[in-house]
DNA sequence: TTGCGTGCAAAGGTTTTGCATGGCA
DNA sequence: TGCCATGCAAAACCTTTGCACGCAA
């Protein structure tokens, strides 16, 4: 609700790396490195940014731990889906018109409305598929 | 590899319970109470499990906690997509031909090939959406 | 007989929480 | 001024690990 400085240094961070998709660690220790930022602030707004989209937590490449992607302003990261490979870990912003009509099938006929801001679609990309 | 009581155990317990989504302290509670299989072994198991995609690992109501979904034999869960609704948690198996489109048209036109067996998609189900 | 799977308990790591303080509106 | 947000450190929680033993093949 208030806008504080450790909340603006959080997300200064995350902008400035939006192309990567972080640890809570890597986060911790960019944003926390100033002495200003204690541990707690980071988990306490984490939390509430994937709650509202601001972050998409997915997993990494081990499928054990946990990585974010920025998808506040900035990026079109609400208007496109997000394919995952499993294999190398490399993320696909998949814009693509063809996909809006999932959406639009989805909602039509199993009135279900789906939420890129909350989804990963899992899989295998093309290069680590020729290379099994 | 071995075919152990404990792992026949919890593939029972799995089964019986496959239109469930159950959290990993259900689970620990449900085999373990038998006072012969350990905790550390459905830890053990289950990673396996979702490596192997006999279980779908997904979020919970409350996007904190995770729960899993038997995916194995006795289901066809491994050939539809599943929809989970985030603010009430119901899980929608989606068994459509339309749908198949999907999977065939990001494979041959974004050349990946998405694996239905570690995804969910997450969003709203219609009741929900109209009780907002 | 071999070596994987297991139980136990300890270790390790991560996340949450209580409380007093700081600072935004 | 009122109240949300924060830092710190402790607590709580969850998961992994080491080791010796049991048991499947």
């Amino acid at each position: 609700m208030y806008k504080t400085k450790q909340k603006s240094r959080l997300l200064d961070f995350l902008k400035s790396n939006m192309s990567s998709q972080l640890s809570i660690n890597e986060i911790i220790d960019g944003v926390c490195c100033d002495g200003v930022t204690g541990k707690s602030t980071i988990y306490r707004q984490i939390s509430k940014m994937v709650e509202d989209g601001t972050l998409l937590r997915m997993h990494g490449e081990d499928s054990k731990s946990v990585i974010y992607q920025y998808m506040g302003e900035g990026t079109h990261c609400g208007e496109h889906f997000h394919l995952k490979c499993t294999e190398c870990g490399r993320l696909i912003h998949l814009d693509c018109h063809h996909l809006e009509n999932i959406g639009m099938h989805i909602q039509e006929e199993h009135k279900f409305l789906i939420d890129m801001k909350k989804t990963v679609l899992y899989g295998i990309c093309d290069n680590c598929r020729k290379s099994c």
